[in-house]
DNA sequence: TTGACAATGAGAATCGTTATCATGATACTG
DNA sequence: CAGTATCATGATAACGATTCTCATTGTCAA
Protein backbone atom coordinates (compact mmCIF):
# COMPACT_ATOMS: atom_id res chain seq x y z
CA UNK A 1 0.00 0.00 0.00
CA UNK A 2 1.71 3.08 -1.04
CA UNK A 3 1.86 6.36 1.44
CA UNK A 4 -0.57 8.89 0.52
CA UNK A 5 0.07 12.57 0.28
CA UNK A 6 -0.90 12.95 3.62
CA UNK A 7 1.10 11.00 5.25
CA UNK A 8 3.73 12.28 3.63
CA UNK A 9 2.84 15.96 4.43
CA UNK A 10 2.46 14.85 8.53
CA UNK A 11 5.68 12.70 8.51
CA UNK A 12 7.47 15.59 7.25
CA UNK A 13 6.01 18.07 9.83
CA UNK A 14 6.40 15.72 12.54
CA UNK A 15 10.23 15.37 11.56
CA UNK A 16 10.26 19.33 11.40
CA UNK A 17 9.23 18.89 15.24
CA UNK A 18 11.37 16.21 16.62
CA UNK A 19 8.70 13.94 16.78
CA UNK A 20 8.94 10.28 16.18
CA UNK A 21 5.82 8.73 13.75
CA UNK A 22 5.11 5.62 15.27
CA UNK A 23 2.60 2.92 15.01
CA UNK A 24 -0.05 4.49 17.70
CA UNK A 25 0.52 7.99 16.56
CA UNK A 26 -0.28 6.18 12.58
CA UNK A 27 -3.17 4.80 13.86
CA UNK A 28 -4.89 7.51 15.56
CA UNK A 29 -3.93 9.64 12.57
CA UNK A 30 -5.35 6.93 10.06
CA UNK A 31 -8.43 6.73 12.14
CA UNK A 32 -9.32 10.77 11.81
CA UNK A 33 -8.12 10.69 8.38
CA UNK A 34 -11.19 8.46 7.52
CA UNK A 35 -13.73 10.72 9.57
CA UNK A 36 -15.81 12.76 8.07
CA UNK A 37 -16.28 15.01 10.99
CA UNK A 38 -14.15 15.60 14.43
CA UNK A 39 -13.49 12.42 16.73
CA UNK A 40 -13.41 12.44 20.58
CA UNK A 41 -11.12 9.89 22.63
CA UNK A 42 -13.99 8.03 23.54
CA UNK A 43 -14.14 7.25 19.67
CA UNK A 44 -10.74 6.93 18.73
CA UNK A 45 -10.96 4.38 21.42
CA UNK A 46 -13.65 2.70 20.69
CA UNK A 47 -12.59 2.51 16.94
CA UNK A 48 -8.41 1.30 17.83
CA UNK A 49 -9.50 -1.11 20.46
CA UNK A 50 -7.04 -2.33 22.45
CA UNK A 51 -4.63 -1.32 19.78
CA UNK A 52 -3.63 2.13 21.52
CA UNK A 53 -5.00 2.11 25.21
CA UNK A 54 -6.34 5.29 26.68
CA UNK A 55 -4.34 7.49 28.03
CA UNK A 56 -1.85 6.92 24.58
CA UNK A 57 -4.46 8.53 22.63
CA UNK A 58 -4.78 11.18 24.46
CA UNK A 59 -1.29 11.81 24.71
CA UNK A 60 -0.87 11.02 20.95
CA UNK A 61 -3.53 13.58 20.37
CA UNK A 62 -1.57 16.07 22.58
CA UNK A 63 1.92 15.73 20.98
CA UNK A 64 -0.02 15.70 17.20
CA UNK A 65 -1.37 19.04 18.16
CA UNK A 66 1.51 20.45 19.49
CA UNK A 67 2.95 19.89 15.93
CA UNK A 68 0.23 21.18 14.43
CA UNK A 69 -0.85 17.86 13.20
CA UNK A 70 -4.21 17.90 14.69
CA UNK A 71 -6.65 20.78 16.14
CA UNK A 72 -9.48 20.85 18.45
CA UNK A 73 -13.26 21.83 19.51
CA UNK A 74 -15.64 21.44 22.48
CA UNK A 75 -18.45 19.43 22.14
CA UNK A 76 -21.37 18.97 24.00
CA UNK A 77 -21.66 17.35 27.00
CA UNK A 78 -17.74 18.37 27.50
CA UNK A 79 -16.56 16.21 25.26
CA UNK A 80 -13.69 17.43 22.83
CA UNK A 81 -13.45 16.52 19.69
CA UNK A 82 -10.21 16.00 17.13
CA UNK A 83 -9.22 16.55 13.86
CA UNK A 84 -6.98 16.69 11.20
CA UNK A 85 -5.61 20.48 11.33
CA UNK A 86 -6.83 22.47 8.60
CA UNK A 87 -3.21 22.89 6.33
CA UNK A 88 -4.10 19.23 5.66
CA UNK A 89 -7.86 18.82 5.30
CA UNK A 90 -9.16 22.36 4.24
CA UNK A 91 -10.98 24.90 6.03
CA UNK A 92 -14.46 24.17 6.91
CA UNK A 93 -17.17 24.42 9.20
CA UNK A 94 -19.32 22.51 11.19
CA UNK A 95 -22.92 21.01 11.48
CA UNK A 96 -23.37 20.31 14.92
CA UNK A 97 -26.78 18.06 15.61
CA UNK A 98 -28.36 19.39 18.53
CA UNK A 99 -30.29 15.78 18.83
CA UNK A 100 -27.75 13.29 19.09
CA UNK A 101 -24.02 15.39 19.19
CA UNK A 102 -22.50 14.34 15.71
CA UNK A 103 -20.46 16.67 14.50
CA UNK A 104 -20.11 17.04 10.54
CA UNK A 105 -17.69 18.78 8.31
CA UNK A 106 -19.04 21.34 5.64
CA UNK A 107 -16.96 23.18 3.33
CA UNK A 108 -18.31 26.30 2.16
CA UNK A 109 -18.64 28.47 -1.23
CA UNK A 110 -15.42 30.35 -1.44
CA UNK A 111 -17.30 33.42 -2.29
CA UNK A 112 -19.27 32.78 0.94
CA UNK A 113 -15.93 32.36 3.07
CA UNK A 114 -14.86 35.40 1.51
CA UNK A 115 -17.48 37.14 2.99
CA UNK A 116 -17.35 35.76 6.09
CA UNK A 117 -13.65 36.87 6.10
CA UNK A 118 -14.84 40.36 5.60
CA UNK A 119 -17.55 40.29 7.92
CA UNK A 120 -15.09 39.46 10.84
CA UNK A 121 -12.08 41.80 9.90
CA UNK A 122 -15.25 44.23 10.27
CA UNK A 123 -16.03 43.36 13.70
CA UNK A 124 -12.51 42.66 14.99
CA UNK A 125 -11.37 45.96 13.67
CA UNK A 126 -14.70 47.69 15.97
CA UNK A 127 -13.57 46.08 19.17
CA UNK A 128 -9.70 46.25 18.19
CA UNK A 129 -9.39 42.27 18.45
CA UNK A 130 -6.87 40.77 16.46
CA UNK A 131 -8.51 38.20 14.63
CA UNK A 132 -6.94 35.21 13.96
CA UNK A 133 -9.33 32.10 13.24
CA UNK A 134 -13.25 31.82 12.87
CA UNK A 135 -15.75 29.09 13.54
CA UNK A 136 -18.85 29.08 12.38
CA UNK A 137 -20.99 26.00 13.88
CA UNK A 138 -24.31 25.41 12.84
CA UNK A 139 -26.93 24.08 15.31
CA UNK A 140 -29.79 22.01 14.13
CA UNK A 141 -30.66 18.72 13.40
CA UNK A 142 -29.02 16.12 11.28
CA UNK A 143 -30.38 14.52 8.63
CA UNK A 144 -31.04 10.70 10.21
CA UNK A 145 -32.34 13.00 13.76
CA UNK A 146 -34.35 15.70 10.96
CA UNK B 1 -34.02 50.69 44.21
CA UNK B 2 -36.63 49.79 41.18
CA UNK B 3 -36.22 46.30 40.01
CA UNK B 4 -35.31 46.42 36.31
CA UNK B 5 -37.66 45.45 33.23
CA UNK B 6 -34.96 42.62 32.80
CA UNK B 7 -35.57 41.19 35.97
CA UNK B 8 -38.98 41.48 35.34
CA UNK B 9 -38.79 39.60 32.72
CA UNK B 10 -36.99 36.57 34.15
CA UNK B 11 -39.49 37.12 37.31
CA UNK B 12 -42.13 36.11 34.68
CA UNK B 13 -40.47 33.03 33.26
CA UNK B 14 -39.66 31.75 35.92
CA UNK B 15 -43.17 32.21 37.22
CA UNK B 16 -44.51 30.70 34.58
CA UNK B 17 -42.43 27.50 34.90
CA UNK B 18 -43.32 27.40 38.32
CA UNK B 19 -39.72 28.25 39.75
CA UNK B 20 -38.95 30.47 42.43
CA UNK B 21 -36.86 33.52 41.90
CA UNK B 22 -34.68 33.32 45.29
CA UNK B 23 -31.83 35.06 46.72
CA UNK B 24 -29.31 33.10 45.41
CA UNK B 25 -30.53 32.74 41.85
CA UNK B 26 -31.19 36.60 42.11
CA UNK B 27 -27.50 36.74 42.86
CA UNK B 28 -26.20 34.70 40.08
CA UNK B 29 -28.65 36.53 37.43
CA UNK B 30 -27.28 39.65 38.73
CA UNK B 31 -23.48 38.50 38.22
CA UNK B 32 -24.46 37.09 34.42
CA UNK B 33 -26.17 40.74 34.11
CA UNK B 34 -23.02 42.82 34.81
CA UNK B 35 -20.77 40.44 32.99
CA UNK B 36 -19.59 41.28 29.47
CA UNK B 37 -19.46 38.10 28.11
CA UNK B 38 -20.21 34.21 29.02
CA UNK B 39 -19.12 33.43 32.47
CA UNK B 40 -17.90 29.87 33.76
CA UNK B 41 -19.05 28.48 37.49
CA UNK B 42 -16.16 29.38 38.87
CA UNK B 43 -15.70 32.82 37.68
CA UNK B 44 -19.22 33.48 39.40
CA UNK B 45 -18.31 31.31 42.57
CA UNK B 46 -15.29 33.76 42.79
CA UNK B 47 -17.44 36.62 42.47
CA UNK B 48 -20.15 35.54 44.32
CA UNK B 49 -17.93 34.65 46.80
CA UNK B 50 -19.52 32.74 50.00
CA UNK B 51 -22.90 33.68 49.83
CA UNK B 52 -23.70 30.79 47.10
CA UNK B 53 -21.79 27.96 47.15
CA UNK B 54 -20.37 26.10 43.98
CA UNK B 55 -23.03 23.43 44.44
CA UNK B 56 -25.64 25.59 44.39
CA UNK B 57 -24.36 28.08 41.56
CA UNK B 58 -24.48 24.82 39.23
CA UNK B 59 -27.83 23.67 39.98
CA UNK B 60 -29.22 27.21 39.34
CA UNK B 61 -27.28 27.79 36.36
CA UNK B 62 -29.02 24.43 35.41
CA UNK B 63 -32.84 25.77 36.98
CA UNK B 64 -31.85 28.40 34.88
CA UNK B 65 -31.33 27.23 31.69
CA UNK B 66 -34.22 25.07 31.96
CA UNK B 67 -36.35 28.38 31.98
CA UNK B 68 -34.87 29.21 28.90
CA UNK B 69 -33.37 32.23 30.64
CA UNK B 70 -29.79 31.70 30.29
CA UNK B 71 -27.55 29.65 27.68
CA UNK B 72 -24.60 27.79 27.85
CA UNK B 73 -21.29 27.87 25.76
CA UNK B 74 -18.27 25.71 25.56
CA UNK B 75 -15.16 27.30 26.09
CA UNK B 76 -11.42 26.57 26.20
CA UNK B 77 -9.82 24.08 28.74
CA UNK B 78 -13.00 22.16 28.87
CA UNK B 79 -14.87 24.89 30.59
CA UNK B 80 -18.60 25.75 30.21
CA UNK B 81 -19.14 29.39 30.41
CA UNK B 82 -23.14 30.73 31.25
CA UNK B 83 -24.75 34.20 29.94
CA UNK B 84 -28.21 35.38 29.81
CA UNK B 85 -30.55 33.80 26.88
CA UNK B 86 -30.63 35.98 23.60
CA UNK B 87 -34.04 36.78 23.99
CA UNK B 88 -32.95 38.95 27.59
CA UNK B 89 -30.17 40.66 25.77
CA UNK B 90 -29.97 39.90 21.89
CA UNK B 91 -28.52 37.77 19.55
CA UNK B 92 -25.00 38.05 19.26
CA UNK B 93 -21.12 36.65 18.74
CA UNK B 94 -17.98 35.86 20.67
CA UNK B 95 -14.67 36.94 20.26
CA UNK B 96 -12.07 34.30 21.85
CA UNK B 97 -8.56 35.38 23.11
CA UNK B 98 -6.56 32.22 22.70
CA UNK B 99 -4.04 34.22 24.79
CA UNK B 100 -6.57 34.94 28.16
CA UNK B 101 -9.50 32.57 27.26
CA UNK B 102 -11.63 35.77 27.75
CA UNK B 103 -14.78 35.50 25.74
CA UNK B 104 -16.48 38.74 25.18
CA UNK B 105 -20.03 39.51 23.28
CA UNK B 106 -20.29 41.52 20.15
CA UNK B 107 -22.95 42.44 18.70
CA UNK B 108 -22.89 42.27 14.42
CA UNK B 109 -24.74 45.17 11.92
CA UNK B 110 -28.39 44.08 11.08
CA UNK B 111 -27.13 43.93 7.31
CA UNK B 112 -24.47 41.53 8.01
CA UNK B 113 -26.11 39.10 10.37
CA UNK B 114 -28.54 38.71 7.73
CA UNK B 115 -26.11 37.49 5.15
CA UNK B 116 -24.77 34.92 7.53
CA UNK B 117 -27.97 33.95 8.14
CA UNK B 118 -28.37 33.74 4.16
CA UNK B 119 -24.97 31.67 3.99
CA UNK B 120 -26.24 29.10 6.51
CA UNK B 121 -29.74 28.54 5.06
CA UNK B 122 -27.52 27.60 1.74
CA UNK B 123 -25.22 25.43 3.58
CA UNK B 124 -27.61 23.72 5.11
CA UNK B 125 -30.04 22.81 2.52
CA UNK B 126 -27.10 21.64 0.88
CA UNK B 127 -26.42 19.21 3.19
CA UNK B 128 -30.15 18.37 3.78
CA UNK B 129 -29.39 19.88 7.78
CA UNK B 130 -32.30 21.68 9.66
CA UNK B 131 -30.82 24.76 11.07
CA UNK B 132 -31.96 26.17 14.20
CA UNK B 133 -29.08 28.49 15.41
CA UNK B 134 -25.34 29.49 14.85
CA UNK B 135 -22.60 30.63 16.93
CA UNK B 136 -20.02 32.56 15.19
CA UNK B 137 -16.76 32.64 17.46
CA UNK B 138 -13.76 34.93 16.21
CA UNK B 139 -10.67 33.75 17.52
CA UNK B 140 -7.79 35.96 18.32
CA UNK B 141 -5.96 38.05 20.72
CA UNK B 142 -7.87 40.54 22.54
CA UNK B 143 -7.21 43.99 23.25
CA UNK B 144 -5.37 43.50 26.37
CA UNK B 145 -3.43 40.27 25.14
CA UNK B 146 -2.51 42.30 21.61
C1' DT C 1 25.98 -3.67 21.54
C1' DT C 2 25.52 0.13 24.43
C1' DG C 3 24.00 4.43 26.06
C1' DA C 4 20.74 8.15 25.67
C1' DC C 5 16.45 9.41 25.18
C1' DA C 6 11.72 9.15 23.10
C1' DA C 7 7.46 6.59 23.47
C1' DT C 8 4.41 3.50 25.73
C1' DG C 9 0.94 1.43 28.99
C1' DA C 10 -1.33 1.05 33.33
C1' DG C 11 -3.03 3.23 36.86
C1' DA C 12 -3.37 7.12 40.04
C1' DA C 13 -4.51 11.87 40.38
C1' DT C 14 -6.97 16.04 38.99
C1' DC C 15 -10.63 18.93 37.72
C1' DG C 16 -15.07 20.41 36.21
C1' DT C 17 -19.53 18.95 36.86
C1' DT C 18 -23.54 16.22 38.64
C1' DA C 19 -26.03 13.56 42.00
C1' DT C 20 -27.35 12.63 46.78
C1' DC C 21 -29.40 13.62 50.98
C1' DA C 22 -30.41 15.75 55.12
C1' DT C 23 -31.88 20.32 56.44
C1' DG C 24 -34.12 24.82 55.93
C1' DA C 25 -37.38 28.01 53.60
C1' DT C 26 -41.76 28.88 51.27
C1' DA C 27 -46.36 28.58 50.10
C1' DC C 28 -50.83 26.33 50.13
C1' DT C 29 -54.85 24.22 53.21
C1' DG C 30 -57.78 23.82 56.54
C1' DC D 1 -51.58 30.34 62.23
C1' DA D 2 -50.43 25.45 62.61
C1' DG D 3 -49.71 21.69 59.66
C1' DT D 4 -47.95 19.88 55.70
C1' DA D 5 -46.43 19.27 51.07
C1' DT D 6 -43.04 20.95 48.16
C1' DC D 7 -39.22 23.46 46.63
C1' DA D 8 -34.56 25.14 47.48
C1' DT D 9 -30.21 24.88 49.75
C1' DG D 10 -25.48 23.41 51.21
C1' DA D 11 -22.13 19.97 52.21
C1' DT D 12 -20.19 16.23 50.42
C1' DA D 13 -19.71 12.11 47.66
C1' DA D 14 -19.64 10.36 43.07
C1' DC D 15 -18.69 10.69 38.24
C1' DG D 16 -16.45 11.09 33.80
C1' DA D 17 -13.15 13.17 30.86
C1' DT D 18 -8.56 14.34 30.81
C1' DT D 19 -3.81 14.66 32.58
C1' DC D 20 0.04 13.04 35.16
C1' DT D 21 3.43 9.66 36.89
C1' DC D 22 6.58 6.28 36.49
C1' DA D 23 8.41 2.03 35.42
C1' DT D 24 9.20 -0.31 31.11
C1' DT D 25 10.03 -0.75 26.23
C1' DG D 26 11.51 0.74 21.68
C1' DT D 27 14.59 3.39 18.61
C1' DC D 28 18.48 5.68 16.86
C1' DA D 29 23.36 6.83 16.70
C1' DA D 30 27.98 6.09 18.05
Amino acid sequence: MTKSTLDREIEMRLYEHDVRYTKGRRAVVGSLAKASGPMSAAELSEELGSDVPLSSIYRTLSVLEDSGVVEHHLGAKGLTRFELAEWLTGHHHHLVCVECGSVEDVDIPARQEESVRNLISEIAALASFHATDHALEIEGRCARCA
